[in-house]
DNA sequence: TTATTTAGGTCAGCCATATTGACTTAATTA
DNA sequence: TAATTAAGTCAATATGGCTGACCTAAATAA
């Protein structure tokens, strides 16, 4: 049965292509943050800094609520990180039109500090793809998007 | 210079287009970890013994120096760590041919466990990868690759 | 209108993963 | 014989999570 599956499998979905795949995702995620990570030292601050602002930065009057089901942390442990924000004056925060919510807005600091977090991630993509035919590319978008739970996208 | 950089620019190398990238490799990243988490909680474990599992798995004989460089963690990081996987009998230790070093190998115990975790990230690539071609999946694997630092490669 | 739910906040304690720095032992190599 | 290497250990610290308990104020449902 074993022999079986294995001439019936597809190269490419073979156990070992497959273990390739998953050091891949290890190895790039790793390197992807790293460059982040140096910047954010700095300041003494920490990747969770960065995605508050990232996540902030894309969705203007973001809030918490809505924060904390992106990042699917607790509001407990976002607390520690958005308060540093705030008092720092990366983030503003106002009164939402409900009136027990928050909305979120990146103040002038926020938004060159997103840039230049971002910037490093965006250089580092676009160095990759630019080695790509559009084909490639549309390959690597497509299954990056599957590979992400279904609720969550 | 903005406006004919944006003419210039391929669509799929668009600010626009590489934060989706971003997003995706955060959420799929998240994703991807969160099944072995839930097996290793259970255990009181958590991801870094799944990587040390995974990679003396991967290769038998493995030294502490070796794993420290895969890993890129420091050696006292490691120790808690691999000190629990040895206690429980995860992994047995055997002093090498250089006898400063020693060599580490999954007990059968290990062996289970890390077929357990390693099946949880198998199967969900393999769904995933069975949803397309050949060649969406090469682009996928080569981009994937270049996305890990020269260094690591 | 009162009761309930929701959004947000806070305190306390805990755990996992990582770091730096200092120091030790034993084995190998120059 | 001296220097280097592999591994181990102790201590202190930072970060990013968690649970549980409890609070306030605002919105909504009964």
């Amino acid at each position: 049965m074993a022999d079986l599956n294995k001439l019936l499998t597809p190269l490419f979905l073979n156990e070992g292509e497959i273990r390739k795949i998953i050091e891949l995702l290890f190895f790039s995620y790793r390197d992807f943050t790293e460059g982040p990570d140096k910047v954010l030292e700095k300041i003494n601050f920490g990747r969770a800094h960065h995605r508050v602002i990232y996540f902030v930065g894309k969705q203007k009057n973001l809030t918490i609520k809505e924060l904390l089901s992106i990042l699917k942390i607790t509001k407990q442990s976002l607390s520690r990180v958005l308060n540093q924000l705030v008092n720092e004056k990366y983030i503003i925060l106002s009164v939402g039109e409900d009136k027990r919510t928050k909305k979120l807005i990146l103040s002038k600091k926020g938004q060159e500090l997103e840039k230049r977090l971002s910037e490093i991630q965006i250089k580092r993509i676009r160095n990759v793809l630019l080695k790509f035919n559009e084909m490639d590319i549309n390959g690597f978008k497509k299954i990056m998007y599957e590979m992400v739970d279904e609720i969550n996208r």
